[in-house]
DNA sequence: AAGAGTCGTTGCATCATGTGCAACAGTCAT
DNA sequence: ATGACTGTTGCACATGATGCAACGACTCTT
């Protein structure tokens, strides 16, 4: 680790939360001004870090660039994207993908009502892990002491009555997740959401991401929902089929 | 500028491409394999840079996240603000920002005779969205089948003779905008005030905002008013640059 | 108008810190 | 087994990052 590129690196999320001056910048780092100059000039000749007017820096535009690329990088989301539309064309409900990396959950594509809509908006948002249908499935592939020691790590916060309340109650759920492979959510993130899901999984077999249509119950009801798991699960698999490239590894 | 820094942060450009090894980043970057693990040591920490099982790197999560967090700092408004009061000190006449969102266009910003004011209290009310100068730029930016589902949804009601009658019309109206860069509106809302705008757009060419001068007929003809395009497509492009970051640093 | 207080910037001496090297460990193919 | 390839670690060296203090530009007070 370098201390250098971590004082440099820490800028990034200080100034995230809103511009900053250079005074500001050097005292939250807890280093000497001239320091602080010296690493922004630095994150802002790489456009990182940009610095308006009246000389605050806030983070520049090259930011949105790498995240715009390395979101397009990712061949599980190229792979899949047509086929949520297939799905979406076929339930008309919106349809998530997301992917776990580095203890979060991210969606890295949605499909809604008719219109193909690439929200690229949504992507970096925690997903309400746990409960939505898709972080369990992610959770739910990690080994039996990962998933321990991620479920005591995570807060529990109630969205609803039906949320998960506690690390006993959230391993329990990824159990059966695990077991049965596939998840839902019923309204434990919005009390009128509820949400299908299932895993996507790569040639070795793990889950490499994980799908979900999500509709209201003033639409569909969570019966009427489920009766959709099928569907749901044909298109995982087919998009793990594609993904794998080859012969599929599934799981009885 | 700093070294270090300087040659981690020249990574994440070259992950952007796509996956690489520690080998082919040490390449790259023209230093030792120790050097360039210890900096991707520090970018993972930082969750910029992501491992992948083939232990090949990638850009990480975190990006997202900053760049999500970043773009709702970045309020447009804060950064046009100052050149919106230049831009009415030079011609005299009302000045406005909008932006389109959920369907709407909405007004963020005016400033009026010779004192800024924020007209709050305009915010959010619904815009002339058939005829207003920055509606017919926020739109005309939208894809084609975009634009086409808004102008049939539309109602098209005839403020005056001059008001666009319909979904046809409008849509050539757009289709006109979206070539020339710039709009009017000569009479369509109110008969005796006329408008000029022009397009904000971000670092990825995509209209974030636009704005447009206004100004009553007994004041200045149209024809008048149209002379002061040049000044308000400037003043639309030194915000845009601003806005995407990317305004030209000065050589010392 | 002059002074006092900011804030950003620069040159410099010091030494902490990042660097390359070489040796080690793990994996895969032959 | 053997060799070739990867990622990793410990170490000695000097490069390069650091804090300091002084300077200039600026705003606000008096």
């Amino acid at each position: 680790m370098s201390q250098t590129v971590d004082r440099a690196l820490s800028i990034l999320p200080l100034l995230a939360q809103g511009p900053a001056d250079l005074g500001q910048v050097a005292e939250r780092l807890g280093v000497h001004k001239s320091t602080a100059l010296r690493l922004l000039r630095t994150l802002h000749e790489h456009g990182l870090v940009y610095r308006q007017q009246d000389q605050r820096y806030r983070l520049g535009a090259r930011l949105f660039a790498l995240a715009q690329e390395a979101v397009e990088n990712l061949d599980v989301r190229e792979i899949a994207h047509s086929h949520l539309i297939e799905l979406n064309e076929q339930c008309g409900h919106t349809v998530h993908l997301a992917v776990y990396e580095e203890n979060e959950v991210l969606y890295i594509d949605k499909v809604e009502s008719r219109y193909p809509v690439r929200m690229y908006s949504r992507i970096g948002k925690p997903v309400a892990i746990t409960v939505a249908a898709v972080a369990k499935l992610l959770l739910a592939d990690l080994t039996e002491p990962e998933r321990r020691v991620i479920a005591e790590r995570l807060d529990y916060p109630m969205y609803t009555s039906r949320s998960t309340p506690n690390a006993g109650a959230f391993l329990r759920e990824l159990a059966v997740v695990r077991e049965q492979g596939w998840a839902t959510d019923l309204g434990g993130h919005e009390e009128s959401i509820n949400c299908v899901g299932a895993p996507i999984r790569g040639a070795d077999g793990r889950v490499v991401a994980a799908m979900s249509v999500s509709a209201p119950n003033v639409v569909v009801t969570a019966e009427e929902l489920l009766t959709l798991l099928p569907l749901v699960r044909r298109t995982a698999d087919a998009i793990s089929r594609e993904y794998s490239g080859t012969t599929p590894v599934k799981k009885a």
